[in-house]
DNA sequence: CTAGGGTTAG
C-alpha cells in the first residue's frame, strides 16, 4: 500500500526525532538515507547528516553512497558532490551513486571524469556504471570517448546485458554511427523493447525512414515509446501525414498502449506543419479527454500549433492556461514567436516585457522572436534598442541569427545602407540568411545597387537557390534591363538550377486542396477561373493596380496580367471564396514567399467578399500533403 | 539503470 506523502513525512519526522535523541549505531544510518531517498526529504536528510558530523563519525563508502543518492534525489547536487569529495573510503557502489547523480543533472564531462578516476583506482565499473557513463558519451556526441569506455568494459570481461547493450547502441546512434549500432543490435543475445526503440529512433534521426518502419513492423512487442518514436520521427522528417496516420492507428488500435504527454507533444508539430487546424483541434480535444491538456509542455506545443495553423486566439488561450509559476522560457518564447510570426510586433514586445516582469531569464531564442516581431511591425527603434539590450542588460553576445533579425529590422524599414553597414561591421561572416534578408529588403524598396551586392554573395553561398536569381531577375525586369535578365537566365541554365514550383494549399473540411500556378486539375477549376477572370475589373474599381513586375518573363502587359491571375495563391483563395460564406477565415499556406501582387489582390478580395484571410509562407523545412513535397515557413498576415 | 520530447528569424 502507498502512504499519503504528507502522512509518510510526518511519520518519518517523528521516527527521526526519536532516533536523534537516542543515537543509533553507525551501521543503521545507511538504511535511514535509503528511506529518505526519492521523496524530497532534504531537511530531514540534512538533520541526520548533521547528527553524523556531530558524533564525529566518518561515513563509510556504503553510507556515503546512500547520502549522495539522498542529496541528488532531493535536488541538491552540490552537497552530493561536496560530500563525495570528503569521503576517503571507496567502492563501486559509491562511485556508481555519484555517477548516477551527475548524469541526472546533465553534468556529462564531470561524470566521465569521475568514471576515469574510478577506473584509475582499479574499480572497473559494472552493470550499474556503464549505462550512465555511456549516456554521457552520447550526450557529448563523443564517439572516441564512447569507444574507449566500450573497450574498457570489454577488457574487464563485462558481458553486455540488456541495459549496457541498449546504452551502447544508443551511444553509437547518438554519435551517428548507425553501422556500429546495428552490429551491436544484431549481436545482442537478449533484446528489450528499448533496444528496438533506440535503434528505430536512431534511424529516424538519421532520416533512414524505411529501415525504421521495417524494424517497427518486425517488432515483437511495441510500447508507447515505440509509437512515439515513429510519430516524432515522421514529424521531424517532414512527413506530417504519416505522423498523423500513425497517431490515429495507435489510438484506434485496441492495444494497451496509451498515449502520454510526450506522445501528444510529438504529434502536435505534425498539425502545425500541415497547417491543418482541424487535426490540431481534434488532438487538443483528445488530450483533454485523456487528461493531458493541462500539462505545461503539451500546452506549449498547443500554443505553437495554433499559431502555425493561424489561430492566434487559441494560441493565447492555451498560453493563459499555463499557471504563472509554470511558464518557463520555452513557453514564453513560443508565445512571443506566435505574435511575431503573425506580424503582431506590439504584442510580441509586451509579452517580452511580461516575461521579464515575471522573472524568467530570456535566452537567445527569445531575442530572435522579439526582434523578428519588431521587424514585421516596423518597430525599428524598439528593435535597435532590444538588440543593444542583449549585450548591456542580459550579457548575451548577439549571434548570427540576431544580426539577421537586425538587418531585417533595418531592411524592411528601408534603411538599407544602415543594414549593409551592420553586415560589414558584425564580428562574424554573414551567411545566406543575412544576405537573403538584405536582398528581399532591396527588392521591396527597389534598391538595385544593394540588391546586386547581396545577390552576388548569395549566388556563391547558395548557388542552387533559384529564389535569389528570380528575385534579382524581377528587379532587372522592373527596370527594363532585359540584357541582364537574359544573362541571369543563362546563368540559371548553365548551373542547372531548378526553379522550385510555387504551390499553395487551403484546408477545407479537413482536406487539403493543393494548387500550382496555372493549375487546371482541380474539379472546381472552371468555376475558379471564372471567378478569377471577373476579378480584376471588380477590384480595379476599388483602386487595384496590377503590379506586373512580379512576372519574370518579358512578355506583353496583357499576358503578364493573365500570368498574374493564375498564381497558385490566387487559385487557392478563389477556391476558398467559392466554398465558404462571408466572415470566414481563409487559411492559405504557400511553400514560397507570397507574390507581392497576390498580397495586394487578396487584401482587396477580403474587403469586397468579407473574408478574413491568413497567408503563410514557409521555407524552414519540408512537409508533405497529399503526396507532394514542399518547402515550408514563416507567417505573414494580411 | 537504457528508449520517445514543446520554442527560431529569412
Amino acid at each position: 500500500m502507498r502512504w499519503n506523502p504528507a502522512i509518510q513525512k510526518a511519520i518519518l519526522n517523528t521516527l527521526l526525532q526519536n532516533l536523534l535523541q537516542n543515537p543509533p549505531c553507525p551501521s543503521s544510518y545507511a538504511p535511514i538515507f535509503q528511506l529518505l531517498t526519492g521523496h524530497n526529504f532534504l531537511k530531514l536528510g540534512q538533520q541526520v547528516h548533521a547528527n553524523i558530523v556531530l558524533r564525529g563519525l566518518t561515513p563509510s563508502a556504503h553510507l556515503g553512497a546512500k547520502m549522495v543518492a539522498m542529496y541528488a534525489s532531493s535536488g541538491d547536487i552540490d552537497s552530493a558532490n561536496r560530500l563525495f569529495d570528503k569521503i576517503t573510503d571507496t567502492s563501486s557502489l559509491l562511485y556508481n551513486s555519484v555517477i548516477r547523480a551527475n548524469t541526472r543533472y546533465g553534468f556529462s564531462e564531470k561524470t566521465v571524469g569521475i568514471y576515469f578516476r574510478m577506473h584509475s583506482l582499479g574499480l572497473r565499473g559494472d552493470y550499474f556504471t556503464f549505462p550512465f557513463v555511456l549516456k554521457c558519451c552520447a550526450d557529448l556526441c563523443h564517439v572516441r570517448l564512447g569507444r574507449c569506455v566500450h573497450g574498457q568494459g570489454l577488457r574487464s570481461g563485462l558481458e553486455p546485458d540488456m541495459y549496457v547493450g541498449t546504452s551502447l547502441i544508443d551511444m553509437y546512434v547518438k554519435c551517428g554511427e548507425m553501422g556500429d549500432a546495428r552490429k551491436l543490435f544484431d549481436k545482442m543475445p537478449v533484446r528489450d523493447v528499448s533496444s528496438w526503440n533506440v535503434l528505430i529512433a536512431g534511424y529516424m534521426n538519421n532520416g533512414i525512414i524505411h529501415v525504421a518502419e521495417d524494424l517497427f513492423r518486425r517488432m515483437f512487442e511495441r510500447n508507447i515509446v515505440s509509437w512515439t518514436a515513429m510519430i516524432s520521427g515522421y514529424t521531424q522528417n517532414g512527413l506530417p501525414d504519416r505522423a498523423l496516420g500513425m497517431f490515429h492507428e495507435m489510438t484506434c488500435d485496441d492495444s494497451e498502449v496509451k498515449p502520454n504527454w510526450v506522445t501528444i507533444m510529438s504529434v502536435l508539430p505534425a498539425c502545425a506543419h500541415s497547417a491543418a487546424l482541424v487535426h490540431g483541434r481534434q488532438i487538443h480535444n483528445y488530450a483533454r479527454w485523456i487528461g493531458l491538456a493541462s500539462n505545461t509542455s503539451v500546452l506549449t506545443a498547443l500554443v505553437a500549433m495554433y499559431a502555425k495553423c493561424g489561430s492566434l486566439a487559441d494560441a493565447r488561450y492555451c498560453f493563459d492556461s499555463i499557471p504563472l509559476n509554470e511558464r518557463n522560457v520555452v513557453a514564453w518564447n513560443t508565445m512571443i514567436n506566435a505574435y511575431a510570426s503573425h506580424g503582431r510586433g506590439v504584442e510580441a514586445v509586451s509579452t517580452f516585457e511580461d516575461m521579464i516582469q515575471s522573472g524568467v531569464e530570456p535566452d537567445a531564442i527569445t531575442f530572435t522572436g522579439l526582434l523578428s516581431g519588431c521587424s514585421h511591425s516596423g518597430l525599428v527603434d524598439a528593435g535597435l534598442r532590444y538588440f543593444d539590450c542583449m549585450n548591456t542588460v542580459y550579457f548575451m553576445e548577439p549571434k548570427h541569427e540576431h544580426y539577421a533579425c537586425l538587418v531585417d529590422v533595418l531592411g524592411r524599414a528601408g534603411r538599407l545602407v544602415e543594414a549593409y553597414d551592420v553586415i560589414s561591421r558584425m564580428p562574424m561572416q554573414a551567411g545566406p540568411s543575412i544576405w537573403g534578408a538584405l536582398l528581399a529588403a532591396s527588392r521591396n524598396h527597389r534598391n538595385l545597387e544593394i540588391a546586386e551586392i547581396a545577390a552576388r554573395k548569395l549566388f556563391v553561398l547558395e548557388p542552387d537557390n533559384s529564389g535569389n536569381y528570380v528575385l534579382l531577375s524581377n528587379m532587372y525586369a522592373d527596370a527594363r534591363m532585359w540584357e541582364e535578365v537574359n544573362n541571369l537566365r543563362a546563368l540559371l541554365k548553365l548551373r542547372g538550377v531548378k526553379k522550385s514550383p510555387g504551390c499553395s494549399w487551403i484546408e477545407m473540411n479537413g482536406k487539403a486542396h493543393l494548387f500550382v500556378g496555372g493549375d487546371t486539375s482541380h474539379p472546381q477549376a472552371e468555376e475558379i477561373y471564372m471567378l478569377l477572370d471577373a476579378l480584376p475589373e471588380k477590384i480595379k474599381a476599388a483602386g487595384y493596380n496590377p503590379d506586373t513586375s512580379f512576372v519574370l518573363h518579358d512578355i506583353s502587359e496583357e499576358e503578364k496580367e493573365h500570368n498574374l491571375t493564375t498564381h497558385s495563391e490566387k487559385l487557392a483563395v478563389a477556391f476558398g471564396l467559392l466554398n465558404t460564406s462571408p466572415g470566414t477565415v481563409l487559411r492559405v499556406t504557400k511553400n514560397l514567399r507570397i507574390c507581392g501582387d497576390c498580397h495586394t489582390v487578396i487584401k482587396f478580395i477580403s474587403k469586397i467578399y468579407g473574408r478574413r484571410w491568413v497567408q503563410y509562407r514557409r521555407n524552414d523545412s519540408v512537409t508533405n500533403i497529399d503526396g507532394c513535397a514542399f518547402g515550408v515557413a514563416s507567417v505573414g498576415v494580411g
